[in-house]
RNA sequence: GCGGGCGUGGCGAAAUGGUAGACGCAUGGGACUUAAACUCCCUUGGGGGCAACCCCGUACCGGUUCGAGUCCGGUCGCCCGCACCA
């Protein structure tokens, strides 16, 4: 018997699975269609252990649902547009477009051993003209639709390279080449009104019941609805022009422990007297200074100016209140106006404890006491005690505090109840060149306006350098130079590029009819639509998924998808990462040296015999070294032992960390059924020992085995074929028996290791290809056990056990507990005070 | 700072509120071999007991329940996201 050697037999299954066509998605009416995808890949150049985890967990599935009979959509393409490209040319000369398309046939090259059932007949990148040409063709309709405006926004600011900096690129509040302290800058920007979409798309989560409970949760939180009230302070003391102060509160009911009022650094107010002031004006400056992320406004110290200008209170128009600038409130949320009430929120606290303003408490607990040197911030449905309330009972949770507020205020005519939405629009324009450019002229007499339909593709010019900071398509002699669509006068094209979430909002819309000269095809999208499974990283859980969302629906208003697609992914998994130890020894100055994983051997590096420190489990980076390259797994094991490998031990939600020893375990696994699978070929005898267990067990597989993969537990899965493939080893079982086994084995295992599978599955005459063969079903007489062992528990602790019929009355087998040794002892003559049964499950006897 | 998640043997883990540790790795022992590799068999949460068996144990503290790894409240630790990374 020849050695099982993936080498030579993975290369052929690829081949004839290639020549027979088998991963060709054809619309076929007769056949429910069943569309899966991963989320396509960016072409950085080397796939690694997460791509492999992720496209291995979408072949199981496609795989799985091509032998259950679907017409299997199962696509792949590349998300090409982005900044690693321009920062290659940078770095090392050469051209985004060669460099991302050299990466693309790279990448395809290390995909291909892998043996994945993709449909390559449909790849495209984001950055082909023929994708890029139709997503500027529904930036248009969109812009006709009234979905596209513009408006002014911040940019982070490198006020030395005079260039836009992404957020990743601000380093510690710094521009990640100049080294320059960066500043908050507003540019007129182009933005897509998802936040007209905000109730639906929150209200909409309720339907998505097979994405994960955290995902619409955390989805939920970043649209933040909101209810509260809007009402206008009186200002006195103001600039031209301001007579009142827009606010909004979602806690109405402590108005009366305002304290002060607090503008945005960008309000309008803040800027008129930025105008006039110049100490303001250093003051707002101040604040511009660092980035643009909330993270980084959150954290940052809190500071806030006295305007020298009041607000009289509602309530009490007497009763005047400072206006201060503050640093830490967001021109884009609410009014970019606030009031403080420092006794009950913990930011106001700190800021009044700072600037020695008043703290006036509103209420207090119910139960228990008011904290001392802290906000008292209590929980929505916590009842409370109002001391300083104006509306209502005196006694109210929260929640019903701020409804009879609302109720109040609206009585007394200042102010009205409203919802607000955290969710902002999304602003889609780049200050780059790697992107698909906005189809958009500016024309001095008709303004801006979009490009002729029949001009797309708008596309990017080959002939550009990256010698300097700052967008090529500005500084490009000619490739501005247009005429206007409206009027043919000489005109400019915008040089800004749209986002790449855009390009990664509707790609699985274009998989359904990725050659069509308009975005989509009515038939293939109805066909197609919606993807079934949606594979890919928890990161995605709200930007990504959410502008699909609304995309989805975008697309819709512009005839581009059917109803139907108003949710583009009916079910959603999140897979956790691969992660790895890190191993690293120190310089002589104590900073750390990190080293492969392949340069390790018991603890120490091969060549110089360190000893290493290890730093356990840590998500895969090439800085740190702790990397796996698939190519090398490939070579030494083979493809199958990969995807065993990513498929066993942890849950697909959860990180998997990747260890020499488990991949040798896994190569060892598979040799082990390819051998007992040999065995069972090369046997012909016919002695019938236990042909009824084998049966059984092999039905067991396959019901658990189904489920597990059904429910995406695919380590659970593999653990149950552990288990197969030791019952079939120490079978007695006739020949006969065990090749039907085997057969059975074959199919179970093919999503996962689908060589070994096709393999195993000729060897012992199997018809065809194992994945198009029709998926086993598990005789439901075979599952069902005749009797059950019931543990026998005294006050919760178990103590015995008792076999018994497996539908025995629930009377009878309280006789037989009562009869139990260990339970007539414990009852020393006495009755058991409770007596329970679950049937099928457990007995507990309370005394 | 805000939002979300996770925490079970030496390790990866399993467990519709019902016998905690299935399955795998790694240990330790044995078989095969001149020897090794390969392979096969057995063992393995901690502690106690000659044994039957008993006690402890799912990050920590508390609660609900006949019964909690699972549900609720709090604490600690780690991870992810925060709108220009993809």
């Amino acid at each position: 018997m020849s050695r099982y050697a993936p080498s030579e037999t993975e290369p052929k299954w690829q081949a004839a699975w290639g020549k027979a066509g088998v991963f060709t998605a054809r619309r076929d009416p007769a056949r429910e269609k069943y569309y899966v995808l991963e989320m396509f890949p960016y072409p950085s150049g080397r796939i690694h252990m997460g791509h492999v985890r992720n496209y291995t967990m979408g072949d199981v599935v496609a795989r799985y649902k091509m032998s259950c009979g679907f017409s299997v959509l199962h696509p792949m393409g590349w998300d090409a547009f982005g900044m690693p490209a321009e920062n290659a040319a940078m770095e090392k000369g050469g051209h985004p477009k060669e460099w991302t398309y050299g990466n693309i046939a790279d990448m395809k090259e290390q995909m291909r051993p892998l043996g994945f059932s993709l449909d390559w007949t449909r790849e495209f990148a984001t950055c082909d003209p023929e994708y890029y040409g139709q997503q500027q063709a529904m930036f248009i309709d969109m812009l006709d639709a009234g979905l596209v405006y513009r408006k002014n926004a911040v940019v982070n600011w490198d006020p030395v390279d005079m260039t836009v900096l992404a957020n990743e690129q601000v380093i510690d509040g710094k521009g990640w080449r100049s080294g320059a302290p960066v500043e908050r800058k507003e540019l007129t920007q182009w933005f897509f009104k998802i936040s007209e979409f905000a109730g639906e798309l929150l209200d909409a989560l309720d339907g998505l019941k097979d994405w994960p409970e955290k995902v619409r949760l955390m989805q939920a939180n970043w649209i933040g609805k909101s209810r509260g009230l809007q009402f206008a302070f009186d200002l006195v003391g103001a600039p031209e022009g301001f007579d009142t102060l827009e606010v909004y509160t979602t806690r109405p009911d402590t108005l009366m422990g305002a304290s002060f009022a607090g503008i945005s650094p960008d309000h309008p107010m803040a800027k008129a007297l930025e105008a006039a002031d110049p100490k303001i004006a250093a003051f707002v400056a101040e604040c511009r200074k660092g980035g643009t992320t909330e993270e980084a406004i959150e954290t940052a110290e809190k500071l806030g100016f006295d305007t020298g200008i009041r607000v009289r209170h509602p309530l009490d128009p007497t009763w005047e209140l400072p206006v201060y600038i503050a640093n830490f409130i967001l021109m884009d949320y609410g009014t970019g106006a606030i009031f403080g009430c420092p006794a009950h929120d913990q930011r106001d606290f700190e800021f009044a404890t700072k600037y020695g303003l008043t703290i006036n408490p509103v209420f207090e607990p119910v139960e228990g006491d008011y904290p001392a040197g802290e906000a008292y911030v209590p929980m929505k449905s916590e009842p409370l005690r109002y001391v300083r309330g104006f509306a209502g009972a005196a006694t109210q949770t929260g929640d019903e505090g701020v409804a009879t507020a609302i109720a109040e205020c609206e009585k007394r005519g200042f102010g009205q109840g409203v919802t607000k939405f955290r969710l902002r629009d999304w602003g889609l324009s780049r200050q780059r060149y790697w992107g698909c450019p906005i189809p958009v002229v500016h024309c001095e007499a008709c303004g801006v306006v979009p490009e002729k339909k029949e001009n797309l593709p708008v596309q990017l010019p080959d002939d550009v350098t990256f010698d300097r900071p700052g967008n090529p398509l500005d500084r490009h002699p000619t490739w501005r130079e247009c005429t206007c669509p409206c009027c043919g006068a000489p005109a400019k094209r915008e040089t800004d590029t749209m986002d790449t979430f855009v390009d990664s909002s509707w790609y699985y819309a274009r998989f359904t009819s990725p050659r069509a000269n308009t975005p989509t095809v009515p038939e293939d999208a109805d066909y197609w639509m919606n993807v079934d499974q949606y594979i890919g990283g928890i990161e995605h859980a709200i930007l990504h998924l959410l502008y699909s969302r609304f995309f989805a629906r975008a697309m819709q208003k512009t005839g581009h998808l059917p109803a139907k697609a108003i949710e583009p992914f009916n079910a959603l998994f999140t897979q956790g990462m691969v992660t790895h130890e890190i191993y690293l020894t120190r310089d002589a100055s104590g900073r750390p040296v990190y080293h492969l994983p392949e340069e390790i051997e018991d603890g120490k590096v091969k060549a110089t015999g360190e000893t290493v420190e290890i730093i356990p489990s840590a998500k895969m980076s090439k800085s740190k070294k702790n990397v796996v390259d698939p190519m090398n797994i490939i070579a030494d094991f083979g493809a199958d032992t990969a995807r065993w490998f990513v498929m066993s031990d942890s849950p697909p939600e959860r990180d998997v960390e990747w260890t020499a020893a488990g991949a040798e375990a896994a190569s060892k696994h598979l040799a082990r059924v390819w051998r007992i699978a040999n065995d069972i070929a090369a046997s012909d005898d016919a002695e019938n020992g236990e042909d009824a267990a084998l049966l059984k067990a092999a039905h067991k597989a396959i019901d658990e085995v189904t489920r597990s993969i059904d429910g995406f537990a695919f380590n659970k899965a593999v653990a149950k074929l552990y288990e197969i493939t030791n019952t079939l080893a120490k079978s007695k079982a006739g020949s006969a028996a065990k090749r039907d086994a085997m057969k059975i084995m074959a199919q179970l295992m093919g999503p996962m290791v689908p060589h070994l599978a096709e393999d195993i599955w000729a060897l012992l005459g199997g018809e065809g290809f194992v994945v198009s063969a029709a998926w086993p079903k598990a005789d439901p007489a075979l599952l069902t056990e005749d009797s059950v062992v019931l543990p026998i528990q005294i006050n919760g602790k178990r103590r015995s056990e008792l076999s018994v019929p497996k539908d025995m009355a629930k009377d009878e087998v309280e006789k037989l507990v009562l009869a139990d040794e260990a339970v007539v002892k414990a009852l020393a003559g006495g009755q058991p005070k409770k007596l329970i049964v679950v049937p099928g499950r457990i007995v507990n006897v309370v005394i």
